[in-house]
DNA sequence: GAGGGATGTTAATGCTCACTAACAACGGTG
DNA sequence: CACCGTTGTTAGTGAGCATTAACATCCCTC
């Protein structure tokens, strides 16, 4: 057979890049990166990225877009193997916080260059989002059935601002006791009634 | 006397730049922003801007430096005048809660942009910010007197990226019912106590 | 071990953009 | 009403940057 359509050993070099991409996209916006940074950066020379990507915006698409189906897929598991909505509703926010904790630079980009995006990843991006809030939403809908819906949904959002926040907020405090804090707020913040 | 150094007409100009500023940044980012679309948006071209600021990043600074005053000498005002750190805090709350409803082009910028100002600029907003936060810390210390310090200051972070979560996510709710529930989510978030 | 696809390099190419130059009009002051 | 500082216009200028072209190398398969 014929080598297959792309080497095996690419693999690992496309990973690097998208790697490389979140780090510097987080640090220095999309607009500030250069393909030369971003080719530096895996060991290679700027145009060598065309041989893996068609271009810079397909890179920050791949990066958009791989971190919201993450997410969203991981919403959709930690409600579903859930028993009960206050038992969801931690699992929730436990994941959102290790994943902000762990991979700052992919919650920065993701909450900043979607503007960057091409048409069609925007949507794809925006489709994903939607899909993952509304896995919260549902669960505080059974949390607190009284509140309206488009009340829930802003509160939501505003809890991701407070989770999200992570990656330019968290000082001396050790990665634990971070987890600790932000779990407390964000429930906190999600479940203050409205009376 | 000959005419004034700088012509009274151009006061308004200034601040019609300012505006525009602001608002064009807030919607595509610094570099997204070109001198012929800021002239444009304020009924010149490009180039007259250059008879009011000494160039692009300098008109960043304006608006850094302006949105951190404002927001710390507004801070400094509500805590002298509250008779008690609930209060303060209430103050502090509503005070910043309106800041983001009535200006999210500014609260957008101030998050996003730091990394495009000059060295100087840099530091003075950030050392207004500093004086900002301390505000918060030092109202909330009264009331949590048992925290450490380090993590009242994670707190006010995060309570911050919840209250700037607004321009992005205020859906259809009104202006003062998005002012009430922001209120009671940080109050919350910011007295949820580490027990 | 020869052929050919995959991957990389250096050197254009062409566009965008901040900033400057040269020149015009305006409007207040003597 | 002539002067001159202020503000604006149009036409460069030069740098930065995404992308492409042309050419080299590597390594797998037969």
């Amino acid at each position: 057979m014929a080598a297959r359509a792309v080497g095996l050993r690419t693999a690992g070099r496309r990973v690097a890049i998208l790697g490389a991409a979140a780090r510097l996209f987080a640090a220095h916006g999309y607009r500030g990166v250069t393909i030369d940074d971003l080719g530096r950066a895996v060991g290679t020379t700027g145009p060598a990225l065309y041989r893996h990507f068609p271009g810079k915006e397909a890179l920050l698409g791949a990066v958009l877009v791989d971190i919201s189906e993450r997410l969203a897929e991981r919403g959709r598991d930690l409600v579903s193997g859930s028993d009960d909505p206050g038992e969801a509703l931690t699992a929730l926010l436990r994941g959102h916080i290790a994943f902000a904790l762990d991979e700052p630079d992919l919650i920065t980009v993701h909450d900043r260059e979607l503007g960057n995006l091409t048409a069609e990843d925007r949507r794809r991006v925006r489709r994903l989002q939607r899909g993952y809030v509304e896995e919260w939403v549902g669960v505080l809908a059974r949390l607190r059935p009284d509140t309206p819906a488009s009340t829930l949904r802003a509160s939501v959002h505003a809890a991701f601002g407070l989770l999200n926040s992570t990656p330019h907020s968290r000082g001396s405090l050790s990665r634990e006791a971070m987890a600790d804090l932000l779990l407390r707020m964000g429930a906190a913040a999600l479940l203050a009634d409205d009376t």
